[in-house]
DNA sequence: CTATGTGCAAAGGGTTTGCAAGTAG
DNA sequence: CTACTTGCAAACCCTTTGCACATAG
């Protein structure tokens, strides 16, 4: 893999983002600075990045592909309520599952879960404690 | 929800189905006795019967939605080599998982596995003991 | 020099939508 | 009669691809 000006700044809007930005909001990020970046650009590198395990691919649904620069095994909880996708440490007992899993090989998983984040779940609190509807 | 013909027969074809089959898969499968029937019939159907939980969407990488009768909670295991996708009972602890995501409100999750099924792996064992090479 | 990467525009796959006609309740 | 559903075609969104030019090694 050659270098690229364009795929050290792509990996870099990941790695400095907290949001796990689609193609579409890196290339928004960069326009900026580089107004002849192409999309197309974007998205070659990101499958080059993903392809050499420096980024992770998520798919969600009703969304488009987000990247995570946080490549060791995390999972995520996707707010049903904000949208936002918050990295989640490990829950899983992997021995256990795996125990439970027989005459299949496993190699990985990926486990997106769906709730309220607690920013949301504080908001709606307050919100109820001083007399409003809840936003849900 | 009004009764529809069409959403009977396309509920019907996923009950029946082993391979949680996409849309199109779907359609292919009634077109022969529904020669009229239209695809964006049959995505329409699914929206509504996932929203009625009748069924179950699965997003997987690189692939259309597929859809699954088995509404009841567990999780899936996508072959890398032969590509079927499998039920499998859910191996996980959701009281140990919950326990471990603090401060966030969890309502449900998606776990799919990646790996080789067993008949993958079986048929990787016979070809070795007969002197072929691995298929993978 | 050769392989790799780029920008642009066009094509692609999967899914949704507007509309006029048909059907369920 | 009214609301819901259909088929069709067109639109939509996200992502990939073909091509000629530019850059890395």
């Amino acid at each position: 893999m050659n270098y690229s000006k364009q795929r050290e700044l792509i990996l870099d809007v990941v790695r400095h983002a907290s949001t796990h930005p689609t193609a579409e909001e890196i290339y928004n990020g960069l326009k900026a600075s580089q107004p002849f970046l192409s999309l197309a650009t974007v998205y070659r590198n990101l499958n080059q990045l993903c392809a050499h395990q420096s980024l992770l691919r998520l798919h969600l649904p009703n969304s488009p592909d987000r990247y995570d620069a946080r490549v060791q095994p995390h999972c995520h909880l996707r707010c049903e309520h904000c949208e936002t996708i918050i990295d989640i440490d490990n829950p899983i007992d992997w021995e256990r599952l795996l125990s439970g899993v027989q005459g299949h090989q496993i190699n990985g998983g990926e486990l997106v879960l769906f709730g309220i984040c607690s920013d949301c779940l504080n908001a709606q609190k307050s919100k109820s404690q001083s007399g409003g509807d809840l936003p849900l």
